[in-house]
RNA sequence: GGAGGGAUGCCCGAGUGGUUAAAGGGGACGGGCUGUAAACCCGUUGGCUUAGCCUACGUUGGUUCGAAUCCAACUCCCUCCA
């Protein structure tokens, strides 16, 4: 639409996490006239998110920074009976403990983002566990599966696409995006919800819980959708050499995060810039009108910034800083992310492709072979010869550590412990 | 239920008795160029105690000096007919 009235069509729209949405004027006259409740689901089947949610966390930020109320779905109740849109091996299942623990790991990351409490634009969590797990087979097949024509389902491109492919669908699959309806239909009882954000890919099940809710209840409620995000080398978003990018410490460090950002491809950083930081457009814009390797100013922005939401400012500024002395100075940095060795070990002598194995720099022997062959292990900074040599105390430096690397991006300290 | 086609390494895909750890492509990793980009070029890409050994072409057996390749049974997928 044109010009939005309100502050969260606005600034979305503008920021580009818009891909499509229903009825704009409605969203807008919405959003503008108060909290507006709206919610996106997640999976709960990791103890963490990766960097592929940021974009709806984002865009919950957003809702509430605007004013209204984000509300966070887990999908404890569709985990329980597994995600079918894997294409071979069947999931595994996991125990109610698994997803309750996945559950409480993935709401510290939301903490970092949203608001939680009582308030009218606070956030909260719900879990659809809390109404699927009691339905009844019948009553649901009366109540909500009359509303369901088989003929509309098919023509769905979720399904049709399966069917086109002449890909098998089981009917749990074909039942998922009723469940997904009964979900924002439940959700508007309960809560007053009135919109469903999502990827492109929900779409289909957005619009039919909006049609479920009209149905049932009368009330008239909203979809949005975000777009696929790839980076603009056609890659899927998240993933790097060491694998995914989880938003906890714990499973990636702050440094690691921050060299993720940094290492963003050119042509995705003013887009990057508006989707995963608060930073003021107009200075985004200047940003990304940088030429040549001016451009590696705004991807430490960028780093700086996405970091600061999910770890704080302080371990972005020490990340920054480690990255200075590793790339820019030729410095040890005290704080490259660190294995510990028993000091035991290293006075007896570690061979080399034992020593990077255990760094995580190679999966196998043959891996860390083939590293050194192609010359891109170094020891200290020095590129290593040949794979049988030994590792041992002496190769500690002034700062007590060794310095392991693989290509030019990636190091780690071996401390002896 | 009947007839036919198929299952190969991370993915796609060639290979129909030995020189096959298995073409080619993609992806990934490393090197070069550069700006810790992109594009491009080069190399590597099952494991190990690496001139050797082990594991691997859906599963299990068989034929053979030798099998991804031939045979049998089984599992799963697809197509057509009913």
């Amino acid at each position: 639409m044109a010009n939005p009235k309100s502050d969260f069509l606005r600034i979305v729209t503008e920021r580009g996490f818009v891909h499509q949405c229903t009825d704009a004027d409605g969203i807008d006259a919405e959003t503008a006239k108060g909290p507006m409740p709206a919610y996106i689901g997640f999976d709960a089947t990791a103890t963490s998110l990766h960097a592929g949610s940021l974009l709806p966390i984002m865009l919950l930020r957003w809702l509430q920074k605007t004013g209204n109320k984000p509300i966070v779905l887990m999908g404890g109740g569709t985990t329980r009976v597994g995600d079918p849109s894997g294409k071979d091996e069947s999931r595994k299942l996991l125990t109610d403990e698994q997803i309750a623990d996945n559950i409480a790991g993935i709401k510290r990351v939301f903490a970092k983002f949203l608001t939680f409490g009582d308030g009218p634009t606070d956030a909260v969590m719900v879990n659809n566990d809390d109404w699927l797990r009691g339905l009844n087979y019948i009553d649901f097949l009366r109540d909500i599966g009359r509303h369901f024509t088989i003929n509309r389902m098919l023509s769905f491109d979720s399904v049709k696409l399966r069917l086109d492919r002449e890909q098998p669908l089981t009917f749990l699959e074909f039942n998922y995006m009723i469940l997904q309806a009964y979900d924002f239909m439940e959700l508007n009882k309960r809560v007053g919800c009135k919109m469903q954000m999502g990827g492109s890919d929900q779409w289909g099940n957005i619009v039919n819980g909006i049609e479920l809710t009209r149905r049932v209840s009368g009330n008239e409620v909203f979809g949005l959708t975000v777009p696929l995000l790839t980076t603009s080398g056609g890659a899927k978003m998240g993933k790097t050499a060491s694998g995914a990018i989880w938003l906890d410490g714990d499973q990636l460090s702050p440094y690691d995060y921050w060299q993720f950002w940094r290492n963003t491809d050119d042509a995705d950083v003013g887009r990057f810039l508006r989707l995963f930081t608060d930073m003021d457009i107009a200075e985004i814009a200047k940003l990304e009108a940088l030429e040549g390797s001016e451009i590696n100013e705004a991807k430490k922005i960028l780093a700086h910034e996405a970091t600061s939401l999910l770890h704080g400012a302080a371990a972005a500024e020490a990340a920054a800083e480690t990255a200075r002395k590793t790339f820019d100075a030729g410095q040890i940095a005290n704080d490259l992310p660190t294995v510990e060795i028993p000091r035991g070990d290293l006075e007896a002598g570690i061979g080399i492709l034992d020593i990077l194995n255990r760094a995580g720099l190679a999966a196998s022997n043959g891996e860390a072979r083939r590293l050194i062959k192609n010359g891109g292990a170094r020891l200290n900074d020095e590129k290593i010869a040949s794979d049988s040599m030994t590792v041992t105390l002496s190769d500690l430096m002034d700062e007590g550590v060794i310095k392991l690397s693989s290509g030019k991006k990636r190091h780690i300290l071996v401390r002896p412990a």
